[in-house]
DNA sequence: CTAATTTCAGGGAGACTGACATGG
DNA sequence: CCCATGTCAGTCGCCCTGAAATTA
């Protein structure tokens, strides 16, 4: 990505969108450039976390708890399973449902791709005090929650 | 995009950076539905910002203050031409370059676009008080600040 | 020679749509 | 009947790479 250097324009530069596009832009490549070592992307680890949290789930299920969409979800399982990191069985209460766990291969490396996720952090947040980090969180927690309720 | 719903697997939930990917994509969404409107993307507003600011300029210019890549900047200068909104004219001092000069139209499409802008941000901040819209501001102008130094 | 500019061709990731078959 | 699920095919906007041709 180029620099927007000092000089983006004035009228962007305050609006709170394209801040947050900004910023999420550098996050993103951030996060990217650590994943690209466990040669896995956001969908996969979005998914790995889930799945480590809640234990197995059915893939619709995984898609509203990560914010995937359905389709987008039957690729992602599909690259994970190719893997062994996780493991697609059909649901015998429910035959419609595919009901996806967790290998240990993938509780491993959803650990390390959060260790990943951890050191991001810490370059993300560098110029900012706990405190402010604290508040930042806060502040865009609250903006989500907001949102969230369609 | 699906929401996320309240129950996102906790380890994201305070994750900064999937804070800002989260809040970024619902901040996008929101600009992207009112440009919808006006039949243009975020590139061709960025570009029409900064001509509206800055004057005329290089294409390599407009992508360097509005962090466009130069290969999509012809796109959307391409767009931005067809329909009148911009002038583009051969430097006579270089001539390797483009001079990209702001119509009538296109300016007046710029503050249309720009007052489009502004309601989002209404509509995004809608959960904060104006005190806390200008420390999220403050601590995203950091961030990036911080991150623009290459 | 190197460096900058414009342009084109193309890819990658994330978000999304529409359709279909199957099953609850 | 309507609805949920899994799957596939495809689009879109944004970001990025590589290369070619032109000119400084």
């Amino acid at each position: 990505m180029e620099s927007t250097g000092p000089q983006s324009p004035a009228g962007l530069r305050t609006t709170p969108s394209w801040l947050l596009n900004q910023t999420a832009s550098h996050a993103a490549r951030l996060i990217s450039e650590g994943f690209a070592a466990h040669e896995l992307r956001g969908y996969h680890y979005r998914l790995l976390a889930a799945l480590a949290e809640s234990g197995p789930a059915s893939q619709a299920d995984l898609g509203r708890r990560c914010g995937i969409d359905r389709s987008d979800v039957v690729a992602a399982i599909n690259d994970l399973a190719g893997r062994g990191l996780v493991v697609r069985a059909p649901d015998r209460a429910d035959r419609r449902r595919n009901v996806i766990s967790l290998t240990e291969a993938g509780a491993d490396e959803g650990r390390r791709m959060a260790e990943t996720v951890e050191r991001v952090q810490q370059d993300l947040l560098a110029p900012l005090t706990a405190a402010e980090r604290d508040q930042l969180t806060r502040l865009l927690t609250r903006l989500l929650e907001h949102h969230s309720r369609t």
